[in-house]
DNA sequence: CTGCGATAATTGTATATACAAGCATCTGCC
DNA sequence: GGCAGATGCTTGTATATACAATTATCGCAG
């Protein structure tokens, strides 16, 4: 007969899904910030200039959203990319909203970035292994249809 | 033939494998932080006290050796949880190096704070889903070796 | 035994992150 | 038209994180 395991601070350090997870983050951030180091870029920041090229204009919410970003954390980023004259406001109808876009200097960013974007994708893959890496999509996917909710 | 793909904006938002794993890092971070926060813990804290406990007395290199925590990350961290009374310092040999370990207090919280951790864990599994909880096991596991070496 | 390179940690600075509270605006109801 | 609740964002505060520079100590080569 199986007895019910008593979760013990041994099993905790050995399987916490968390843990794991943030450990791999830290490493991985830092395999793609060393890449973009030399644009004055982090990957923090790329991502979501990606995101706002992909949307043209976007609005903090959305992309709140897609990130699964809280709003006041976006806030400021977007306040540091704008005055690195990446980002810049756009005037919308509905005056509580402030959306944004890339400026030229973003978009001309980006491209020069991802050459350095590539590098890291590549270590960061051969790193996790590609089972990995394919399984990561399929969660993030879950993870945000869970929040569409 | 097959043309050499160009990688383009859109292919990064869609393929990033950091911008992927930071969304994962943030939400189950979040679950994990909800869980504890009745106990005034957060998992990034939560996982320094479960190290410290497996080690017995712990020195910062070796803990930032095994999380790949920037030292001065964790000597903040440890300040701070030194302050609530969870760890406590350890008089050492080489005078350089400041050992700490878990006080009577630190131990009652882990062992407080089990039941909600184990909530999380479920929640995060079934969110995530078995098989890639079992490759972040792996991923782990090579990331770890990949430094050790 | 002395000084120099190596090691361990702290401190300065900056960004990333979230929660709570606040402010502005909008929308619908009357 | 005006108020009440909802919505979108910013600001205050605190922790997490890393890099660079500094401080303190150690160990060894001479």
């Amino acid at each position: 007969m199986m007895e019910k395991p008593v979760t013990s601070i041994d099993t905790i350090a050995k399987t916490c899904i968390a843990g794991r997870l943030r450990l791999l983050n830290r490493v991985v951030t830092g395999i793609y910030d060393d890449a973009l180091r030399p644009f004055g870029l982090k990957i923090s920041q790329g991502n979501i200039l990606i995101l706002t090229g992909k949307l043209g204009v976007a609005s903090p919410v959305q992309v709140c959203d897609y990130l699964q970003l809280d709003i006041s954390t976006l806030s400021r980023n977007v306040e540091l990319m704008r005055k690195n004259g990446w980002l810049e406001d756009v005037p919308g109808e509905d005056a509580r909203s402030h959306p944004f876009r890339l400026t030229a200097a973003g978009k001309k960013l980006i491209e020069k970035a991802i050459p350095a974007w590539e590098q890291a994708q590549a270590e960061a893959r051969k790193l996790l292994g590609e089972e990995f890496v394919s399984l990561l999509n399929t969660a993030a996917k879950r993870v945000s249809e869970a929040n569409r909710r």
